[in-house]
DNA sequence: CTATTTTTAGCACAATTGTACTAAAAAGGG
DNA sequence: CCCTTTTTAGTACAATTGTGCTAAAAATAG
């Protein structure tokens, strides 16, 4: 029998790969040469896990949403109700440098679907289970009737949606004009003001 | 005395084309020769107007924030304060084809900007300018006492610019899910929830 | 018409791209 | 040790890239 590799394990580095590539020199100059290296592999060896850059830039879009996704799952959440829920937000917001890598490369991967109908078609799945998460806070602020009872609910799932993502963006793009902190603060301010 | 072209309204026509070569193809594939072919010009000739790609991105997206500008400076602003202050803020949602457009070229050249010094300090610029709308439409709120008295002015300006490019964010990409109409309806929502 | 200068067209070239292909290397079961 | 299969390395190639360069075309002032 030969060399057994790990191939779900190797993926991933080459995935890993991918991203510092696209952080170090964005994703125009991310090819499959430049990636190799990164990784540590001739390019033929690469073609043996991911037969052409799509699939590779594909499962590197993927392992975002997957880490997102393991981490938030995995996390203990404490403290009082409201807590717990700036907690799971969190997990949305470029606060450390894990997540603003892991974010940065959702940016730059969600702008390529507005061209790229397969990249699209995961853009609009996390779309629709982090909405859900979003979904579940409000909800979760009405059953246990912390929040003020005159709220639209559709409406603040849009606004506490939009908030998350336009802090994520503000703070990837111009960490030096809002820091982590300061979107963290927003963010409480925000949940403050939905609850009586 | 030779051939006279206006280089203002050549380079403008470029740009243009630029623009419609990255929604269609994105920026990846917007290469000089495809941009010249957009415009109906030669390579050569383009190269008369633009000397390398870089200039010519860069005007590109230079050509949004003016556009941008231009359009609501020109704007009349009519109806109540609050009904004036949802026109301005609704500059900058895609709620048309023509500022979806320029989102859209603006959002691929701010992911670019992550990696190209020259885009980031545009992309800088146009932040401050666009923070200090929305920071004066704060003010105005508080000025003509239209606000709650309990509002955090520095973080309630965070927190209307995120919304307002979460929103954006979302309309653009994700359109099927956000229509235009319920960004509008969700920057009228939180504008209300401001005021007394 | 001529002269002058701008504008345009297109070739050339080196570099880089994705990927197909071949063969060597590696490694574990017998 | 040897066989089998996986894994790796490297070459090759056509296509595309940005840009340098040259010369023709265009157009206006005289």
């Amino acid at each position: 029998m030969p060399k057994i590799v790990d191939h779900d394990k190797r993926k991933v580095q080459i995935a890993e790969a991918t991203w510092k590539v696209i952080i170090m020199e964005g994703l125009e100059q991310a090819s499959v040469r430049k990636i190799a290296k990164e990784a540590g592999l001739s390019v033929g060896a690469m073609r043996h896990y991911f037969s052409t850059q799509s699939d590779l830039f594909a499962y590197s879009m993927k392992l975002v949403s997957d880490r997102v996704k393991k981490r938030a799952y995995e996390k203990k959440y404490d403290g009082t109700p409201l807590e717990a829920m700036q907690e799971v937000l969190s997990e949305f917001l470029p606060i450390n440098e894990e997540q603003r890598i892991e974010m940065e490369v959702w940016l730059v991967f969600s702008a390529k679907t507005l061209v790229n109908p397969d990249l699209k078609s995961l853009g609009k799945t996390v779309y629709h289970e982090m909405r859900g998460v979003v979904e579940h806070v409000i909800q979760s602020l009405i059953d246990l009737q912390l929040a003020k009872d005159d709220l639209d609910k559709q409406l603040e799932v849009e606004r506490l949606y939009a908030l998350i993502d336009g802090l994520a963006l503000h703070s990837i793009l111009y960490p030096d004009e809002l820091s982590s902190n300061k979107t963290v603060d927003t963010l409480k301010y925000h949940l403050q003001s939905l609850c009586t």
